[in-house]
DNA sequence: GTGGTCTAGACCACC
DNA sequence: GTGGTCTAGACCACG
């Protein structure tokens, strides 16, 4: 999976390559199970700092996407916890995103529409 | 419309000034044309910094959901472009949300749910 | 509150500062909302670079233990989840604890008779 | 007696090889003299290096729970000190642990009330 | 080989 | 002023 950065963006890096992987996770690009690339192999690909590649990987341990086997590093989690609940975070900015679609004048069908799009990936 | 800032939140406090603002205008406690208050007046309600007020009525004046009249201040739009359509930042968050939600096993069904709940709240 | 750092540990710099602010909190000597030191502080008191004492302060805010106000910086909680639940690490470790504590010859009461003394503190 | 290992923990796998001999013993699925599988025995059975689980037998060995003999390898020893005493790390971490107890609104019964489930199971 | 930790110094956003 | 982020380099424990 190729994770891009991009600098002018104002998400700090290791979010970012945290997002891609939650989201190569999410359409199956990344199998459970599967390796990761290591830190220092990822920061010198992408050209940063392995330090912040190591954030990124801390932050997915944290919330449970990943693991790290001492032998073989980092790897997607087997089994996720499907609670079907968001974080209180990713409620609150889902509120602010339809607040906004509801003043752009869309209706709720269309904000569906533009789901299932983002769904079928 | 009362607005109430969370200290302990990571959203820095002018983009929850603007968040509010924008939800006040989907939700129709905020009508077109309404007179904001002050920079002056809003930031000694809040206790913060006067700047920070301002910052975020520059932002909102920037997206288009308010403007400024020399006589009487800051006020909603009268009529918003009804292009009906998300900013490339909120897409680009919908984006990751969804793949959140699928990874916590929510189905599209469910999120859609969840959806409903608040284009209603 | 003082904090003081053991050079010699195997337990990482970050996690005893961790440490020693969570004994200072449910001990009292940190109230809640009562101010923490700002990382340069600490980390020049203690003879450490401020990555590491910011290190410790973010796994206090993921932990739930403090939150920063961005206008005055890394605070003690005012509420905790009183969910009178320990960590899945710390019944682990309090598992092998009462192990230890039951090879060595200790009966129960003699555990309590010890934990009560840490207690009162 | 059965030793499995959780790849995605933090615990060095010698770690858990100890943790996991010391319970037995604690709670007499080892008996006292019982001898030990060997370590390339072990060592295959869970499919780990050799060197792992030679460092954990070390360090049981260094701690008494063990001894070796050259001729039937390693044993459980046949009497512990019953010094009635934690070692210096362990009361660290109960300090920790009763700590974090506090701060989630446990009461020192309720705090027992875990450990006698622990001291029983 | 792997990730984890730490340093010394820098820049940035927020307020 | 604050914490947050990032860099370039180093050392360590683990396996």
């Amino acid at each position: 999976m190729v994770i891009s950065i991009n600098d002018a963006s104002e998400i700090p890096i290791y979010q970012q390559i945290r997002n891609q992987i939650v989201l190569g996770i999410s359409d199956g690009r990344l199998a459970p199970g599967e390796q990761l690339p290591t830190v220092r192999a990822l920061a010198e690909e992408i050209g940063i700092n392995s330090m912040t590649v190591s954030k990124a990987y801390t932050l997915l341990k944290q919330e449970g996407y990943i693991y790290t086997d001492r032998r073989s590093g980092a790897r997607v989690r087997q089994e996720f916890e499907t609670n079907k609940e968001l974080s209180e975070k990713s409620q609150e900015l889902l509120r602010q995103i339809i607040s906004e679609a509801k003043v752009s004048g869309m209706t709720q069908t269309e904000f569906f529409d533009l789901c299932k799009r983002i769904y079928k990936g």
